[in-house]
DNA sequence: GTCTATAACTCGATAGAC
DNA sequence: GTCTATCGAGTTATAGAC
């Protein structure tokens, strides 16, 4: 395993505590007792605490074009987006205790009128890219975007009320809702499409 | 217009500061300076920040319950529902600024582990109770409170997407999306005779 | 020179005594 | 209703360790 940077190790603890507690009742001292240093030794690595935030935002912009970009792999546009669905099920006990990190963190920013909101919205705005372009490629040239937002404020709703009632079963069968959604829109280009991109195998 | 006692204006006042700027990172004085009393004098009427926040539950559950007891007027089941819906229209301009504030409020107590999460979630639980009720009515025995929970989710979707970005036309579109899943719901009710398990369908 | 630890400062918070 | 105590937050300064 290679040795972490304490920059690193800041920010991966940081990233960790804004999730479960929130950006505005974690101290530095929370996050330097998690990373085993002193308090004072990190503003040798971030001048202040919105420089943490702003490095774990981008952090977190970071790890989520990776994982999009890991999607690509997908056979088919349809695959791609029940990858995304999955992931309400795959960090579900997550998600009962603490809600979306995306949605959470901007929720909280837009409270505290800070600055780094647009930053945090970006995360939510590579998601809705990505997923338009998915939903293009299944033929949805006019209302991609619309059907791009409404699947990521449907799994936003999810994750809230998920949290609130710490109801799994209510997050599965919306995640079965979500996934008979998809399958029941129209796919216009579907024949089309099979005729001009050949079905990859899957790969690893 | 009667004369608000000071514990009505603290609880006021502490309400509208929770939900535009959360509970954590309004202090006591924030309080106290909108209200125009001192802070000391709160000791008179609050004990604690923790009862504050109690006693703003406690209002935000009886102004819910007398908001579902007034729907009760209307006409038929769906405008009933119609007139859930349509708050997120009503509300739009703090929506888009600050959230949901029964959403939100349950977000950030769940983060900060605080055991007021659970009466929070109560306020959900009103909603879920009385639109169950309505779709009850509807003929939706089997699933009604598989339906209100549906709804909730939609539509704290829209509140967290709606202020992330700040769209409101993403919220107009959304709720027109809503009233559209309504009405094609099968609405036993009008033919009664029949007891099919009605199918969550779902239309963007 | 880079990294880290100790300590002190400032400010605003809750809390409570008078 | 005022006034003060106490605590913890973010921050800075400085000196030691690698």
């Amino acid at each position: 395993m290679t040795k972490r940077s304490t920059r690193e190790l800041i920010e991966e603890n940081a990233d960790a505590l804004f999730y479960q507690g929130g950006f505005e009742a974690t101290s530095f001292a929370d996050i330097a007792n998690a990373v085993g240093i002193s308090r004072g030794n990190f503003y040798h690595h971030f001048k202040s605490k919105d420089a943490i935030l702003d490095a774990v935002i981008t952090r977190r912009l970071d790890a989520t074009r990776a994982m999009l970009e890991h999607w690509e792999a997908d056979a088919s546009p349809e695959v791609r987006i029940l990858a995304f669905i999955q992931i309400l099920i795959t960090n579900r006990t997550k998600i009962m205790a603490f809600g979306c990190p995306v949605g959470t963190l901007n929720t909280e920013l837009s409270k505290l009128d800070h600055a780094a909101q647009n930053r945090a919205a970006e995360i939510f705005g590579l998601f809705r890219d990505w997923l338009a372009k998915q939903f293009t490629a299944l033929g949805h040239n006019d209302d991609a975007e619309a059907l791009a937002l409404h699947l990521l404020g449907r799994s936003q709703g999810v994750a809230v009320m998920a949290s609130a009632f710490r109801d799994e079963g209510f997050l599965r069968s919306e995640v079965a809702s979500l996934e008979d959604w998809l399958q029941g829109l129209p796919q216009q280009l579907k024949t089309q499409q099979l005729k001009t991109r050949p079905r990859m195998t899957e790969c690893s």
